[in-house]
DNA sequence: CCCATATCGTTCGTGTACGTACGATGGCCA
DNA sequence: TGGCCATCGTACGTACACGAACGATATGGG
C-alpha cells in the first residue's frame, strides 16, 4: 500500500439524520453526470488526435464541416453552447488559423464562419478517430446498454 | 416578401465523404454528456433553494455534513473534484462563511475542513430541494428508465 | 415611415475543471 | 540518520459555461 492517507476515516454521521434519509450524493443524476462528462472528456483529450483541441472546439467543427458557412449565433444553437461561450470558442479556434469569418452581406448583424484548409484537414483527421472515442468512453457497457443509454440521455437533454 | 437572405441553410455535404460515414456529433456519448451535464446545472440553479450555491458546492457541503472533519485533498477524492478545482471551492465557501479550516494536529501538510453552523444550517436546508431536483431532471423518462440511467452512468463514471 | 421589440455579437464577472510547477512536509529505507 | 520520493495545498495559465449589460442592426406593426 502506498499511499495510506487518512487511515481511519470518520464514519458518516448522516443515516440518523431526519433530513437526510438515504440521500446519497453518489446516486444523483446531476452529480453522476458530472463525473461521466469529466471521463469522457479526459478520454476525448488523450484520443481525438490532438491534444490542443477540446471537445466544444471538435463539435463546433464538426458541424461547420457539415453546414460549410454559419453564423456565430446559429452555429451555438447546433452544438448547445451559449453565444457567450461559442464567442471564446471561435476566437480560439480563429487565432490558430482553423476558422474564417466575413460578414454576412445580408445582415451587418450577423459573422459567417467556416472552416479554413488547414481547419478542414484537421476535422477530417480528427473525426477518424471520434468513433474510438465514444467507443472507450462507453467501453464498460454491453452493446445493448450503450445503445440503451445512448437513448436515455437523447431524452432527458 | 421579406429580406429572405440567410433564411435559407445551407445543406450538410458530409454523407458522401468517406471518413465520416453515419457519424453524427449529436448522437455521440460525450456531446450528449455535456448537454445533460448543462441541462441538470441549470435545474439545479433554480431548484436547489439557493442560487448562489452551485452543484459543486454543494456535493462539498453534503460530503462535510457526513463525515464532519475531511482534509481538503480527501474531500475532492470523495466528490471527485481535482484538488486545484477543490482549492477554487473551498475558497469560495470559507468567504462566505460556510466552512471553516484548522491545521491537522497530526500531519502539517493537511488542513481539516468542516461546516461551520451556518454551513450545517445551510445544508439541511437545501437538502430537503435534493430529491426534487433529481426528479425534475429525470422527469423525461419513466420510473423504470430512470432507475436504469442512474445503473448505466455508475458504470461509466 | 417610425418606433418598439428582437436579434447578433461582444464584454465583464463568477465559477468549474485540470495540467503544471512549486515549496513544505512526511514516510521509508539504504 | 540522511536522502529520496510521495503527498498536501497553493499559484498560474487555459478553457468551458452562463448571466447580465451593451451597442449595432433588423423587423414588424401602427
Amino acid at each position: 500500500m502506498r499511499g495510506n492517507v487518512a487511515k481511519k476515516l470518520q464514519e458518516p454521521k448522516s443515516a440518523s439524520s431526519p433530513t437526510s434519509r438515504s440521500y446519497r450524493i453518489e446516486e444523483q443524476v446531476g452529480y453522476l453526470l458530472r463525473r461521466a462528462h469529466q471521463r469522457a472528456s479526459a478520454i476525448f483529450q488523450v484520443g481525438i488526435g490532438d491534444p490542443n483541441i477540446t471537445p466544444t472546439q471538435y463539435s463546433s467543427m464538426v458541424k461547420l464541416n457539415e453546414y460549410t458557412e454559419l453564423s456565430q449565433n446559429l452555429l451555438g444553437r447546433l452544438v448547445g453552447m451559449d453565444k457567450a461561450t461559442m464567442q471564446g470558442v471561435v476566437r480560439r479556434l480563429k487565432e490558430r488559423g482553423l476558422v474564417d469569418s466575413r460578414p454576412d452581406p445580408g445582415d451587418a448583424r450577423r459573422t459567417l464562419l467556416s472552416l479554413t484548409t488547414e481547419g478542414q484537414r484537421l476535422v477530417n483527421k480528427l473525426l477518424i478517430n471520434g468513433p474510438a472515442v465514444s467507443r472507450e468512453t462507453m467501453k464498460p457497457l454491453t452493446a445493448q446498454e450503450q445503445r440503451h443509454l445512448l437513448e436515455l440521455l437523447s431524452k432527458i437533454v
